[in-house]
DNA sequence: ACAAACATACCAACTAGTCGGTATGTTGCG
DNA sequence: CGCAACATACCGACTAGTTGGTATGTTTGT
């Protein structure tokens, strides 16, 4: 809240968090398993925040800055045609997948299927980050959509939810499998179906 | 395991737990929550299961040929052409989403997310239920393919995996927003790519 | 000095699992 | 039939360990 950085053995916490949360879930990730990921005393994590869920509602917010820094300042999104940084973006999240499950799957998507009925506020973050997501892929596919597809039948925000969708639900399945080859054939499918919507060429 | 049918506790317990850890997830349900919620003691539970853990594990077991009846009874499954029974599949679907969100999310997806680092044995259990599950969708994919798209470049298991990944992750919208219309949204994307891959007319 | 940051010991509540015991059949046998 | 022997289902108090959170200091930077 500060406006300088946050303070090391905050930030240490909150990192902490988005991995021991992606991996164990929520309800199984204690203070204590935290305080020693983070390699902090509970004492320091008290100090710093109020209670557990007050904690992972920082680690949220500071899940979807984080996240979108790290899509903002991929190479695709400096592609000048809409169209582009969206296949941009697919090919993006495809080489994510490289990475060990805990890394590439989503701390929100985690989060919300176990916390959406016990905790409110859990469910009211995970919501707006993951709209937010949706809302960034929304702009390029609506400019895309006035370009390549003007007579579309579909909306822009609903395709930025259906590719959300087949993201986690990908990350379900590589869960399941320990895998991320399941994901990539989603990913494949995504981007046939993707460019089906929006054809090769502008429309003029 | 008895030939006759399971023992009613037992039974109890099995449909219980379905409820319950759709609701709330596995690491947040207690032992004494599902005793409440199948009106048994804890002397009962731990009589018919050795652990929180293999009674899940029997809960998996139970939900797979629940839901395999469920689909195998619909009347889409009638169907005589393999492509209808693809649709009808995602009509059923559709249908499932009036219900509330605990009652159409899946056991083995909200399962999977918590335990597959930490509960190896529900991992699996839920790999193989899921897995089982497409294995139906993907005969009656790979069928539909045959008639309708014999040179197609894509494999039927892949489109069963990426049905089931869009089921999974709207459930997961379901639950962020507790409302089913991006579910609803999903699926229409997903009938409108699945009617590109199969053609309307058979091909002879 | 003074406050923020950190450390340690601690607690009350809760949790999975146990254990001794009861109730209700069921089976075997004279 | 009558009765013992056994099996299954069930009960709920109890335990050993864990949990989120607190209380009470100590350190550190300014």
């Amino acid at each position: 809240m500060t406006p300088q950085a946050l303070h090391q053995s905050r930030l240490k916490i909150l990192e902490a968090a988005t991995d021991v949360v992606r991996t164990k879930g929520y309800a199984a990730t204690t203070v204590d398993d935290l305080c020693a990921a983070a390699g902090v005393t509970k004492g320091s994590f008290f100090h710093h925040f109020k209670s557990k869920e007050e904690m992972v509602l920082e680690a949220v917010a500071h899940w979807d800055s984080w996240t979108d820094g790290i899509f903002a300042a991929a190479p695709y999104a400096a592609a000048a045609d809409p169209r582009d940084r969206l296949f941009g973006y697919l090919d993006f999240r495809r080489e994510l997948l490289d990475h060990t499950v805990p890394q590439f799957t989503c701390l929100m998507g985690t989060l919300v299927q176990e916390t959406y009925e016990t905790h409110p506020a859990v469910r009211a973050a995970c919501d707006s980050g993951m709209s937010s997501h949706v809302a960034m892929l929304t702009r390029d596919i609506e400019a895309a959509r006035l370009k390549y597809a003007p007579d579309a039948a579909w909306t822009a925000e609903s395709v930025g939810y259906f590719i959300q969708a087949v993201l986690q639900g990908s990350f379900i399945f590589a869960k399941a499998k320990q895998d991320a080859a399941v994901a990539r054939g989603n990913l494949a499918h995504l981007r046939r179906y993707l460019e089906s919507l929006l054809g090769k060429e502008p429309v003029r």
